[in-house]
Formats: C-alpha cells, structure tokens, sequence
DNA sequence: TCTGGGGTCCTAGGACCC
DNA sequence: TCTGGGGTCCTAGGACCC
C-alpha cells in the first residue's frame, strides 16, 4: 500500500438533529434545543450550540439535563426527517468521490485520493464539499483531513462547528502528540483509565512507550492498534461497500415488566419491526438475538440463536425469539425489550430451494402488508 | 443524574472434530 | 488410569461509537 498518499476527509455535521430542528422551526433558532426522548427514561440525543454551554451534551438523561438548563426547548426525535436529510448530505457527497463511507446519519469518510486536479489541494476539497452541503440542506458540517481515517476523524472535531482542520502531511505524528489518549479512535472511559494507570497522559505518550511493554500490559492485539494509532498510522480503507451485520429493534420501557405474559407482547412487537426492516433493505436473517436490560444493576443479557432457514418474516424471529426468553430471567425487573437479526444475507441468494420457498410463504404475507402500509400509512408504528 | 437506540468489533470459553 | 494439540464454530458479554 502506497503509505502517505491517501487523502482521506472526514465530514461529521454540526448537531445535526437540533440543527435540523432550528433549520425547520424558525421560533427554535437562537434558543436552546435539546433532541431527545421525552420519557421519564429519556436522554439526551443532540444538544444545540446554544445548550452546551449549560453542560448539555449527548447521552446525558434528559432530567439532568433539563436541570442544567431549565429553559431548553426538548424536541421529540424524527427519525424519518433526519433520515431524508442525512439522504440529501450523502447524495452531495457522493458528488465528489465514489468512495464515500457513511459512519452514522451525520458523518461520512471520503477518499479524495488523486482527486487533487479535480478540486485543488485537502483545503479546496473541505470548502467545495461545506459549501454544496450549506447550498442542499441549510446545514454547516465540520470536515477533517489527512492521510488516513484515524487522523481525519480526530481533525473533523477540532474545529467545530463550521469548521476545518488539516492534519499536515509528514507532521502527523507530532500534530497529535499533545492530544489526551482519550481522542485515540477506540478509547473509552474504561480504556482510558487503564492506560491512565501506566502512567500515559498523551497520545505522544502511548507513542513513545515501548511495544513490548504495551503489548504485556494492554494485550497483543489491543496495544499494537493503540500504538499504531498514536503513531499516525492506520491502514483501514474507506469501505463504501455497505453491509450491514445487523438489524434490530428494542425499547426501553416506562415502567418495568416482569414474567413472560407482560415481555413476549413487546418481543413480538421488536421483531415485527425488525421483519419489516429486512424486507426493506431485501435482506435475511440467519440468525435472531434477543435482548433484556434489567432494572437491577442495569445488567444486560443476550441470548442469540441460528433459524432453521433463513427468514425475513416476523413469525419466523419471534418462534425463535420466544424459544431464547426460556433461557432468561423473567422474574426480575426488567427495563429494556430488544430484538436483533444478524447473519444477513440479500435476499433471494444462497438459500436452498425448499428452504427458500418456506422462508417466504410468511415473508409473502407480510410483504402484502408492507404494501398497504406504505399506501395507507401506519398509525400504530410511525407514532413512535 | 440514573443511565436511548442504532450499530461494530473483540475476547473468552465450551463443544466438537480430527 | 488420570487424560494431546490444533482448528473451527458458536455463544455471551463488554467496550466503544454516534
């Protein structure tokens, strides 16, 4: 691999969701926004520019947060809304590379390699792309550039919102240097405070210490991604490919449940939503995981297991995911219902003959119902 | 303050096979 | 009598990201 030729940009919009909100709602700008669930369970989704100097910042329960800043607007999500512009921003960046990587609704990679003629030098290439995305959607997007993902994504965050950085080639190493470990790609609280405990602060840090050393600390493979990251390399490709591993559905609830008459209603439920979501993508499961939270220490639980034959339909997930509640608590408190398919694969391709034909004679049925959905609308569900 | 919902990736242990 | 070694698949849990 050519090392050190890559252009790599990182584009991650500006509080996209409250953004949204302000751009759509005109009594919304100026004021401080938080998107987020209204539940009593609820968190914070996005806080605009003008709540996080209250301290507002995303994942923080929203009772907390509406106690930092009482005089917040709190703004239910529309997913179908950010969905239809993160649709907008993706299409404008597809405009300028084929290779074009979507991390979430609100931030994409793009390799730029060999696109200097095209659009002038990294600089160039960060104003084109803010400029179409402000001319399509309204909205400003912060973008980062550099030889490779790692340091693209890190440089998008130093300069929001509106803004650029570039990290500048063959300065890589020393320009993240003095950066906490904790802007390593992949360095959570837990982490962090580990590496914390071996006395390394900076990234700097992590880069001059010894491999060997690392690697009996941290654990092999860990602490050689570690060292490469703090070093400034990293050799991911942007993979414009696009496939999903997994499609699932949960939800936490008001209050808990206990015992199987109260939880399979919502399993059911979770794998409807998650049937629906493979015939929309055209995919099959393999496999199907269910999920529980309970109240008691906030523990997770997962049980997962394979289907007899690819499926895509709900009666399929949840024969099986009522199969795997036997095998969990359901006299504990519990707080979260979820469902997951994984084991995807499109649909229609690697699936013998007789099993294909069995796998869909529910799917079938429920694609009819798909279709009167999608002309007569869906009350029940496009409520939440 | 009391912790969403959507994902990805990694690890460790057990079953199983040769 | 006192139990190999390696590879692969599967499952559950956990860290992390937005």
């Amino acid at each position: 691999m050519a090392a050190g030729e890559r252009i790599v940009l990182h584009v991650d919009m500006d509080a996209f969701y409250a953004a949204i909100e302000q751009r759509d709602e005109p009594r919304l700008r100026g004021k401080p926004v938080i998107v987020g669930g209204p539940s009593r369970r609820g968190v914070v989704s996005t806080a605009s520019y003008e709540a996080r100097p209250f301290g507002v910042h995303s994942a923080m329960p929203m009772s907390r947060a509406l106690a930092l800043c009482p005089n917040a607007i709190v703004v239910t999500p529309r997913m179908g809304r950010y969905l239809e512009v993160s649709e907008q921003v993706m299409a404008t960046l597809d405009d300028f590379s084929p290779l074009v990587e979507p991390l979430s609704l609100d931030e994409a990679f793009l390799d730029m390699t060999g696109s200097e003629r095209l659009f002038g030098p990294p600089e160039a290439m960060a104003d084109a792309i803010r400029k179409a995305i402000v001319a399509r959607t309204g909205l400003t997007a912060s973008v980062g550039a550099a030889a490779n993902k790692f340091l693209a994504k890190l440089a998008s965050d130093l300069n929001k919102p509106d803004g650029v950085t570039i990290v500048p080639r063959g300065r890589e190493a020393e320009f993240i240097a003095p950066l906490p470990v904790r802007r390593l790609w992949g360095v959570g609280p837990k982490s962090a405070e580990r590496i914390a405990k071996l006395g390394l602060r900076t990234i700097g840090d992590v880069a001059r210490a010894e491999l060997g050393w690392l690697r009996r600390r941290l654990g092999a493979s860990y602490a050689e991604h570690l060292w490469a990251l703090a070093n400034a390399r990293d050799d991911r490709p942007v993979d414009a490919s696009g496939e999903r591993k997994s499609l699932g559905s949960e939800t936490t609830l008001e209050w808990d449940v206990r015992g199987r008459n109260a939880v399979e209603p919502i399993l059911r439920r979770q794998c409807e939503r998650v049937a629906r979501g493979l015939r929309e993508t055209r995919l099959v499961a393999g496999g199907v995981r269910v999920k529980l939270r309970y109240s008691r220490g906030f523990v997770l639980a997962t049980r997962q297991a394979k289907l007899d034959a690819p499926a895509d339909d709900s009666r399929s997930l949840f024969t099986r995911a009522a199969e795997l509640l036997e095998r969990l608590d359901l006299d504990a408190p519990i707080r979260l219902v979820g469902a997951a398919a994984f084991d995807l694969a499109a649909a229609g391709a690697g699936q013998a003959p007789l099993f294909a034909e069995r796998a869909t004679k529910d799917g079938n049925r429920e694609r009819a119902m798909d279709e009167i959905r999608a002309r007569f609308g869906d009350k029940i569900d496009y409520a939440d």
